[in-house]
DNA sequence: CAGTATCCCTTTTGATACTG
DNA sequence: CAGTATCAAAAGGGATACTG
């Protein structure tokens, strides 16, 4: 993940036979690393608690329920490294850590904002979708069944 | 990720002390299901290209270099239990499957283009970011190496 | 053609212990 | 307090072989 552009570049570049593909190309080069930071785990509820206000790491920790601490380090690393959050450090003792959004990650979460409008406004009909392919696939498997019984 | 909400369900109920916190709280409930969905290896490649398209099987597979059988089936299947492609089977000798966005997959395709716009916006920002913390870091690991010596 | 079933390896994540 | 280091567990993903 570090490596930059492994393998699969053959659709990295551009243009197919029969259409223009403006973006999909991209997917794996610079919207794919993003992707990977606001999806992973813990990324995404740090930027939301990040939210027009600072947090020590304490507070996100205590916040975030169930991330370990190597996890909350390693995920405020990379979203520091991102650019989308600050981190402060106070020459204080015992330690004193702030971490806030950037400009960059306020403008990002305005972004997710809309992806999260639209999950609520579809968790209804994904729910349902849900419903219906496991009734199909245990519909097949009774089928498969008794299509095994008669043979 | 099967048994949906797990441990970690602190911070699926609602308001904190101080402020009334909208979405963040559901990130891991709905959210996250279709983030996992969209950002893992394959899923937005084969959205992509499906918009405005219908295409098989092994149209899907020649399309996107590196995956492989089985994770293409994977991701289809799991797309198609999110009720954002349909699955087409044409009975016939050799078998022919199409697949399509469903309405649901289109609108959120639609949802996704912002976030990859975005990221072509500012994927100059990030970068610079990057640039920045790694010379930070470098500059940092010489100074615990001189540090170092000096002891 | 369009899968399914297995095996195996790599990456990611979590638990635990230790430190400036 | 805010980490780092280490190790073990688990998930993700690929190669291969087989099937309706």
């Amino acid at each position: 993940m570090e490596d930059g552009t492994s393998k699969a570049l053959g659709y990295c570049t551009g243009t197919y036979d029969d259409q223009v593909i403006q973006w999909d190309t991209r997917a794996d080069c610079d919207v794919r690393r993003i992707l990977d930071r606001i999806a992973d785990k813990w990324s995404l509820l740090v930027i939301a608690l990040l939210d027009r206000q600072t947090m020590r790491f304490s507070e996100l920790r205590r916040a975030i329920d169930g991330v370990s601490q190597r996890m909350l380090t390693v995920t405020l690393r990379h979203l520091e490294r991102d650019g989308l959050i600050s981190r402060t450090v106070y020459p204080v003792v015992p330690p004193r850590v702030d971490y806030a959004l950037t400009p960059l990650g306020i403008s990002l979460h305005q972004v997710i904002k809309s992806l999260v409008t639209w999950t609520e406004d579809h968790q209804g009909e994904i729910a349902r979708a849900h419903d219906e392919y496991d009734r199909r696939a245990e519909q097949e498997e009774h089928q498969q069944a008794v299509l095994g019984a008669s043979v």
